[in-house]
DNA sequence: ATATTTAAAAATATCTACATTTTTTTAAAT
DNA sequence: ATTTAAAAAAATGTAGATATTTTTAAATAT
C-alpha cells in the first residue's frame, strides 16, 4: 500500500521508479549515507528502498556516469572514492571553467542576465535575517549557489552550463565537508557580502578581468580547509 | 550458441552484456544507424542486438546521461534531436574548453607531452602514405584526433579532459556530417599539414596566446560546412 | 459526409521474481 | 602458512506479470 496523501508521494507516484532511485540514491551518496568506496550491495538497497533490483541498477549506471558511483563487472557497484587528488583536480577544473563562464557572461550578458543576478545578490545579502545559526547556513548556501547560477547563465551556453553542474555534482561530496566545519560571524558574513558586491561591481562594468580573477580565487577558497579536514580525517 | 574463436568475441565475453549493449548502441547512434528522433523500441533492439530489456535499459540510461539519448517515463526512449541550435552551442562551447585546455598546457606540459605531442604531428603528417581516398580519410581522422588529443593532456587535469571527452562524443554525430562530405585534395592535405605544424610551433614556444587563437579558429572551421549540410537536409 | 468522442484492443514500457553464473567466504587438507 | 574444495553470498540476466500508452474502429455529433 503506497501512501497517496501527500504531496511529495504524489510527485513520487508521478515518475518512474528508476528516477526516484536515482534521486534518493544521489542525494544520499552526496549527504554521505553511502560513505565513499562502501560497498553497495544490490541486497541491501532492495530493502532500503524497497525498490527491485532492475530499477536500482538503472539508477547506479547514471551515477557511474556521473562519476559519483564505480562499478567493475561481477563485483558490482561502489560509492566512488574521494581522495586528495581528485579534491584538487575538481576544484582547480571548476574554477577554471566557471572564470571561463564568467568571461563570456561578461560579454554576452544581456539586461535579464543583469537584473537576476542584481536581485539575487541582494536576496544572498539578506540572509541574517533567519532565525538558527543552522538554518541560516542552509538558506545562506542555497542563496550563494542561486546567486552563481545566475552570474553564469550569461554566458547562454546551454552546454557549458550542462559540464559545470556535472562538476559541481562532482564537488558537492568535498563542498560538504567544508560546510559542516563552517560557522559564519557576523564579521565573516560582512565580508563574504563584501566580496560578493564587488563582483556584481565588476560584472556589471563588464570589467572580465577582474571578475575572472575574483570567481577564481573565490572558488579556490575552501581547498586548503578541505584539504586540512581531509588529512586530519585520516590520521584518526 | 556463442563464438568463441575469434579475439573480439573472446573480449566481448569477458565483459557484462550492459558494457556489450553500451558500447553498440552508442556506435550505432554515432554513425546513425538509428537516426536523430528515432524511437528506440524495447521490442527491436531486444531483437537486433540479441540482448534481454534489463541490460539494454541500463545502457541507455548511461546514454541518457552522457546525452546522446532522451527518455521520457512510460514512453521510452529516443535518439536524441540534433539541431541548428545544438550544433552552435556544443561547437561554441567545445572551442572555448578546448582553449582553456591548451593554455594549461602551455602552462603546465612537460617533457614527455612535448614528446608526445611531436610524435603525434609526425604520425599525422605522414598520412599520404596509404592507400585509397577512403581508407586515408580514416588514418588521417584518427590520426588528427590522436594529435589533438595529445595536445590537451598536458592541461594535466583529469576532469577537463572528461569534460572535453563528453563534448567530443556530444559533438561526434555532427562531425560525421562534415567527414562524410569531406574528400582531402592534395593540397588541402598540404595546407592542414603547416597548419598543424604552426600549431606545434607555438606550443613549443609557450606561445599561449597565439596557440589558443588557433586551436579556436581550427574547431570552429567546420561549423558553417555542415551548417549547410543540415540546412539543405531540411529542405530534400 | 466529416469531424469528434468513446471504448476496446493492441502494443509498449516498466517492474518483479526467479534462474544462472561468478565471486567470496569458510573450513578442511596439505 | 598455503592450497584446495565446498558452501554461501552476490551479481547479472531472463521471462513473464502488470500498468500505461497508442492505435483502431465504432458511435456520436456537427
Amino acid at each position: 500500500m503506497v501512501d497517496t496523501h501527500t504531496q511529495a508521494a504524489a510527485d513520487d507516484a508521478a515518475t518512474s521508479l528508476v528516477a526516484q532511485a536515482y534521486r534518493r540514491l544521489k542525494a544520499d551518496i552526496i549527504a554521505g549515507e553511502w560513505q565513499p568506496g562502501e560497498k553497495l550491495l544490490m541486497s541491501q538497497l532492495k530493502t532500503h528502498y524497497d525498490i527491485g533490483a532492475g530499477p536500482i541498477r538503472e539508477a547506479l549506471s547514471q551515477l557511474v556516469s556521473e562519476r559519483l558511483v564505480t562499478a567493475i563487472n561481477q563485483r558490482g557497484f561502489r560509492v566512488a572514492e574521494m581522495s586528495l587528488d581528485e579534491l584538487h583536480d575538481i576544484y582547480d577544473a571548476r574554477a577554471h571553467l566557471e572564470a571561463l563562464l564568467v568571461q563570456l557572461a561578461v560579454e554576452r550578458g544581456d539586461d535579464s542576465w543583469e537584473a537576476e543576478l542584481v536581485g539575487r545578490a541582494h536576496t544572498l545579502a539578506r540572509v541574517d535575517e533567519v532565525n538558527t545559526p543552522e538554518e541560516m547556513l542552509h538558506v545562506w548556501d542555497s542563496r550563494h549557489k542561486a546567486f552563481h547560477t545566475a552570474v553564469v547563465k550569461g554566458c547562454g551556453s546551454p552546454k557549458l552550463l550542462e559540464m559545470r553542474a556535472s562538476l559541481s555534482d562532482q564537488a558537492e561530496r568535498y563542498r560538504q565537508l567544508w560546510l559542516k566545519k563552517t560557522v559564519f560571524s557576523k564579521a565573516a558574513l560582512v565580508q563574504k557580502r563584501e566580496e560578493h558586491q564587488a563582483l556584481v561591481d565588476a560584472l556589471l562594468a563588464r570589467d572580465a578581468e577582474g571578475a575572472v580573477r575574483f570567481i577564481y580565487d573565490h572558488l579556490m577558497s575552501p581547498v586548503p580547509v578541505i584539504t586540512e579536514i581531509m588529512t586530519a580525517g585520516k590520521k584518526a
